[in-house]
DNA sequence: GAGCCCGCGTAC
DNA sequence: GACGTACGCGGGCTCG
């Protein structure tokens, strides 16, 4: 039995389907006849034939070759329906589905690109064509039939002689005399089927016929065709089908493939094809046998899924390694998908088991994977990326992470892993890593192969269907130009970042750690003495008791567990008792030594040299970054101790460390999104912002203003970013909330613009349900609504804050990505090494600085056109200290 | 011993 | 209960 090749006339279908079926539509008021009748024919085709290899082919919407031999063809064709048009998007999508291919080419129609592929596969495959369409009789063969679903009959060469009484190649003689309404084709005007069926039966060919017309002896019948005869020369090339379509192809894209059930399942939802949702899951995610999982250990099938990932034009990967940190991690071995439920693992470096030489596969693959043309898709790219990297090579063509796509639809979830979205979004439940490797201390190279095929196979193709599915929902939500143009782009950005990472001076760090050592084992002995007795001044619960049950002091507050000792209290305490105070004293070096101090330098590369962080993309609520392993974005300011700690960040030999931040961001876009007049005049005059705000609300001239009452105005600017209420503007102010309640009404009368932006995206919050920001970052608040005062007011500030938080990330994050991008055109070697909110951090050699600073700063503030000008400040130093 | 929560403190 | 967003330390609890 030689394997089929069914080639499905898919425009032909289009017809057939919207006009067979009643008119239907889904609750949206789309259309749906033609989606529902195309589906249910492809299904049929399946389940009654089981074909081995599969395409359905389309039309060309452009016009083909066959109006520029005649322009009248198919001129007198109507319009396609206005309700067909719509549903053609889903029908694609829908054999997208199925995973069934698709065939396409401009110039050319779907009977062309058949008849090619029919007769260049003829002598491999039994061909059956699906179409309505009589035009296709000419490539009858031996081997290639012509398969009517509607009529559920087959069209071979014997049903063609018995219908017409000439050979299939004779048809396109037979439609060059009679030609074809249809399609315009005009023929010999006068003669229709019969005739010509006659005609050819006798002369064999139109261009017999005319060479011996004396041998007519109809009068009538002779003058038409001496007269038209070049008519039925260019109807016959009219109704050929070409056989010789210019167009790529191989036996294998035609290969069935299984269904991609989770796609179908989220398209049937759409349309509400209710009884197809229900017969979807015939194959189950969780079932094996759906799974195609490949070992590749032999040269001939790496090079053969090579070529394979070159023709896909976009594949996902996945790496698996020794360690969590990119850069600490070595590669074992490699995933790679591109078609769902089929998924080819590599193994690279694995102790045990035959395997491709490591430097040899990689050099191979590195063509591909540094191909901008080859679109990569990943879960967390950034981590493959620096892996990659650090192995020399630079991977291109970064085109969609799924944790990304998962944390902009959103952002509040606490877990954008793959197994939690395996789970939402497919059904799906994915074996834990733990579980491969059997405990915390087996690395992956220490995994067989076959449980590292089924368990790095599962990340590709589960990543691979993400893709598929998660796409749309960014394009329904309007996410799209946020997820390309910003967050695609800056997760390069940011591996290219950590891969920089930052000097550290270790000696200096080993010196204060001492010194600091020195000062604790003082205090401490200090503290033992006034408490009486030895205890642990680190364990809360341990000082409670001392400072409360057995001094009596006065309990000011208590936490959930006990009694709380937090600076707030131990201040108050310290009007009482010496005690307090040392602890307060112990409590910020010990803070200091611990968290830092000693932390940065186990975090030192052996290899650079340097600390490199990690910059999470998908952490915050707001769209900021966060940063860990270590934390980069709380190092210590304000105290001398903490600048005895930046002091330790300095950079490379002959460089310096320099710093830009951007001034007051957040009430500068305060001022852009609720165009108040005072706030936007005082960012035009480029005032003090805190000093005018004083001004105004203690009413007294600019001049005037002391400096306390700058300090409380600056709490109340603060206050109003973060959605204060007068209670906690109180706290902060150590005023009566009365006071501070007059504050806030007192600044509403002044910023009446501020007062009636803050109104309007409270509305505007409790209507939809989310908040969003300048480049259309979403963040839900489902609780807005809430009937619990505290539950609905938290949400209240949330939706203040976000938006002014989110658009100042924003604004940073395209900064980034333009410095970047800057800094590889100009080929200077200053180097982006740190991010902290609305603050970068550059390394530059000394001879660059004048021309690597102008460009950051013109850079960050003209990032964005907004209402109000941006303000970049710039300073350079020895070290981070130094550069502020 | 691993994993988690708590209280606390650092940053913007 | 009361001002937004994070990370990470040590203590101390639970679980196996």
């Amino acid at each position: 039995m030689r394997p089929k090749l069914f080639l499905i006339d898919g425009s032909s279908y289009l017809y057939r389907a919207y006009y067979a079926i009643r008119h239907l539509s889904n609750s949206k008021g789309l259309p749906t006849n033609a989606i529902y009748g195309f589906t249910q024919m492809l299904l049929k085709v399946l389940k009654d034939h089981h074909p081995d290899f599969l395409a359905v082919v389309f039309d060309s919407k452009a016009p083909t070759f066959r109006s520029e031999v005649f322009k009248e063809y198919k001129a007198n064709r109507p319009a396609m329906p206005e309700g067909l048009i719509p549903q053609i998007p889903y029908i694609k999508r829908m054999v997208e589905g199925y995973r069934i291919a698709t065939l396409e080419m401009e110039g050319y129609e779907a009977d062309d690109l058949i008849g090619t592929v029919a007769k260049a596969l003829e002598t491999e495959v039994d061909v059956v064509v699906i179409t309505g369409d009589k035009d296709m009789l000419q490539l009858v063969s031996d081997r290639i039939q012509i398969y009517d679903t509607m009529k559920e009959k087959r069209i071979g060469v014997e049903e063609v002689k018995e219908r017409y009484g000439v050979s299939p190649e004779q048809m396109v003689e037979v439609m060059g005399l009679a030609g074809d309404a249809i399609d315009n084709i005009p023929g010999v005007p006068g003669i229709g089927e019969k005739t010509a069926i006659e005609l050819i039966r006798a002369f064999g060919s139109i261009d017999n016929l005319l060479a011996h017309l004396d041998q007519i002896p109809q009068k009538k019948l002779r003058e038409k065709l001496e007269h038209y005869g070049e008519w039925a020369r260019l109807s016959r090339t009219l109704a050929t089908i070409r056989t010789d379509v210019p167009l790529a192809f191989r036996k294998e894209d035609f290969r069935r493939k299984p269904p991609d059930v989770g796609q179908l399942r989220e398209l049937f939802k759409e349309l509400e094809f209710h009884k197809l949702l229900r017969e979807l899951p015939a194959v189950h995610p969780n079932d094996l046998k759906n799974r195609h999982y490949h070992l590749i250990t032999s040269r001939e099938a790496f090079l053969s899924l090579l070529r394979d990932l070159e023709s896909s034009k976009c594949f996902a990967i996945d790496i698996e390694t020794t360690s969590p940190y990119p850069m600490w991690a070595k590669p074992v071995g490699l995933s790679l998908s591109f078609t769902p439920h089929q998924a080819f693992y590599l193994p690279l470096a694995h102790q045990q088991g035959e395997q491709l030489p490591l430097a040899w596969a990689l050099e191979t693959l590195k063509p591909l994977l540094e191909d901008e043309e080859v679109k990569k898709v990943g879960q967390n790219i950034k981590y493959d990326w620096i892996v990659l990297k650090h192995h020399g090579i630079e991977l291109k063509g970064v085109f969609f992470d799924t944790m990304i796509a998962s944390y902009l639809l959103n952002p509040t979830k606490h877990n954008h892993n793959l197994s939690e979205m395996a789970r939402e979004y497919l059904d799906r439940e994915m074996t834990h890593y733990q579980e491969v490797t059997g405990g915390k201390s087996v690395t992956f190279d220490q995994v067989d192969l076959e449980r590292a095929r089924d368990y790095s196979c599962a990340d590709a193709d589960v990543t691979l269907q993400l893709f598929n599915l998660l796409l749309p929902k960014l394009k329904g939500e309007g996410l799209e130009p946020l997820f390309v143009s910003v967050e695609m782009p800056l997760a390069v950005v940011l591996a290219k970042m950590e891969m920089n990472g930052v000097k550290i001076d270790i000696d200096l760090l080993n010196d204060f750690s001492k010194e600091i050592e020195n000062q604790l084992n003082a205090k401490m002995e200090k503290i033992h003495r006034l408490a009486g007795e030895v205890f642990n001044i680190n364990s809360s619960q341990q000082l409670g008791k001392i400072l409360f049950e057995k001094l009596k002091l006065p309990v000011i507050k208590k936490t959930k567990t006990g009694f709380s000792t937090d600076v707030e209290v131990l201040e108050k305490l310290s009007l009482h008792h010496e005690l307090p105070l040392e602890i307060l004293g112990y409590r910020n070096l010990s803070k200091l030594k611990s968290t830092y101090i000693d932390a940065l330098p186990r975090l030192i590369h052996p290899e650079t040299g340097r600390i490199h962080t990690s910059y999470n993309q998908t952490v915050t609520a707001t769209g900021r970054l966060s940063s860990s392993d270590p934390n980069l974005q709380n190092i210590p300011i304000r105290t001398e101790e903490g600048n005895r700690i930046r002091q330790a960040f300095i950079p490379e030999k002959g460089c310096l460390i320099a710093s830009a931040d951007y001034s007051q961001i957040e009430l500068r876009i305060l001022a852009h999104l609720s165009r108040d007049e005072v706030l936007m005049e005082a960012f035009h005059r480029d005032e003090d912002v805190h000093r005018r705000t004083a001004s105004e609300i203690f009413g007294v001239p600019m001049e005037q203003v002391t400096p306390s009452m700058r300090r409380e105005a600056k709490v109340i600017n603060f206050g109003i970013i973060y959605g204060m209420s007068a209670y906690g503007l109180s706290q902060q102010l150590g005023t009566e909330p009365r006071v501070a309640q007059s504050y806030i009404e007192e600044y509403f009368k002044k910023y009446t613009g501020v007062q009636a932006y803050i109104q309007k995206s409270l509305e505007e919050a409790r209507s939809k349900g989310f908040v969003t920001t300048l480049l259309n970052r979403r963040r839900y608040l489902p609780e807005i609504n809430s009937p619990t005062v505290v539950i609905r007011q938290a949400s209240e500030r949330m939706a203040i804050n976000t938006p002014l938080q989110g658009t100042a990330a924003d604004i940073i994050k395209v900064a980034m990505i333009r410095i970047q991008n800057r800094l590889e055109e100009l080929h200077l070697s200053t180097k982006m090494i740190m991010q902290v909110h609305d603050e970068l951090v550059f390394e530059v050699p000394e001879q660059e600085v004048h021309k690597a600073l102008s460009m950051i700063q013109k850079e960050m503030e003209t990032v964005m056109e907004l209402a109000i000008p941006l303000k970049v400040s710039i300073s350079v130093g020895k070290n981070w200290a130094e550069a502020h």
